[in-house]
DNA sequence: CCGAATCCGCAGTGATACTG
DNA sequence: CAGTATCACTGCGGATTCGG
């Protein structure tokens, strides 16, 4: 169990001993969102043996990057959290994100997307700069996945489910979610066309998918 | 040869399956200072494989991030470098570096420093609001490492080799380098007792090595 | 059902040797 | 110098099983 070393007093090395095992990091963009129980970890995770999640979380426990929370009675259930310092692991991962999110192409045949990774597709992609005196809340709905969006005061809020407020724009994409979404967010796709083509369909202030474009962008 | 999916439409997944390898991210790290010879990077990255090192290069090749280039004669030689997709990476390696290296504490017996990772260490450290008015040019010298940084116009700049013009001071690290600079950067050590210890020897104006404590800080 | 532990086949890794 | 070749080993993927 103890981690294999890269040998070097640097501090890319340590990090990559910590989060750098296969699909380390894809466990903490989850908890990144919200703590999880293990199956739901299990589930927004496609094809992590069971061994693994299990191996990895008792890592990053020991690591101090994830905390493992016993909820009181009558749950008792067992949720998994991010530490502060799993918390401080946020920009990073998001450039990351960022960075993988302008190679995304097509989708490879049974490919997934889960809540939470678009959660992180929308904050990786939040341009702080050109959300300056806007104040609107979106709810996106894809595949059976929903999620919102607020953005106000320069800042986004994210969260997995509705709105917790009526939102200003619902966008229901079609047939499958994220394609169009990440057409739209790369600018291949105009707003308007995305509408014309039924990928999109909206609920609300028609202008707002402009202003959502503008906002979030590869 | 074929990267493992992750089977998921998310960047950070794509991300991960083109610089999550083992190893793959230590090579962008070295390559981000400068493109570098096969033998360059083996020697960089202790304990690396060397059938590892070719696979991870012609991976990062194929993945379009890293770049084989053939100098013409008299030299024929083979130097890696990266693209400006692999150059990307910058950001998302600088924060990953400087969460890693909020956790380093001692150096693990058998680790060595090089200069890339040192390089990697300022400029992750680096607190770009505190270098207004700021020009300097330090020369760090360590186990025969020799690197330098410049400080001017807020912007840092960094190099491996001595300074290419005079330093204004010169910090030689001792005994064995790092762990002083480390002690210096997280603040557990002022740069008086550092002096007054040992553990540093300045070649210059002595008051520069606390603008040095100021810009670069864990 | 949740939260794993166990087992097995195999691919990726580590160490060393070797080559154009 | 710039890799390939070989081989032992271990972590991963996949499936099943198990206790609370």
């Amino acid at each position: 169990m103890r981690q294999r070393a890269f040998g070097q007093y640097c501090g890319l090395a340590r990090a990559l001993e910590v989060v750098g095992e296969r699909w380390a990091l894809l466990i903490v963009r989850d908890l990144l969102v919200r703590p999880r129980r293990y199956t739901d970890l299990h589930e927004g995770l496609p094809g992590i043996p069971t061994n693994v999640l299990s191996t990895r979380l008792k890592e990053l426990e020991r690591a101090g990057v994830v905390e493992r929370r016993l909820l009181p009675a009558p749950d008792r259930a067992v949720v998994y959290a991010l530490t502060e310092d799993g918390r401080a692991l946020d920009e990073a991962v998001l450039l990351l994100a960022r960075w993988g999110a302008a190679r995304l192409d097509e989708p490879r045949p049974g490919e997934i997307v889960t809540p939470d990774s678009l959660v992180m597709a929308l904050r990786s992609t939040f341009r702080r700069e050109a959300a300056a005196g806007v104040s609107v809340t979106w709810e996106l709905r894809a595949d059976g996945v929903v999620l919102y969006a607020r953005v106000a005061n320069g800042e986004l809020h994210t969260g997995v489910g509705p709105a917790p407020e009526k939102p200003d724009l619902v966008i229901a994409m079609a047939p499958t979610g994220p394609p169009p979404l990440r057409a739209l967010m790369s600018g291949e796709l105009s707003p308007q066309a995305a509408v014309a083509d039924g990928l999109v369909q909206l609920a609300g202030r028609p202008k707002l998918l402009t202003t959502f474009v503008q906002l979030f962008r590869i």
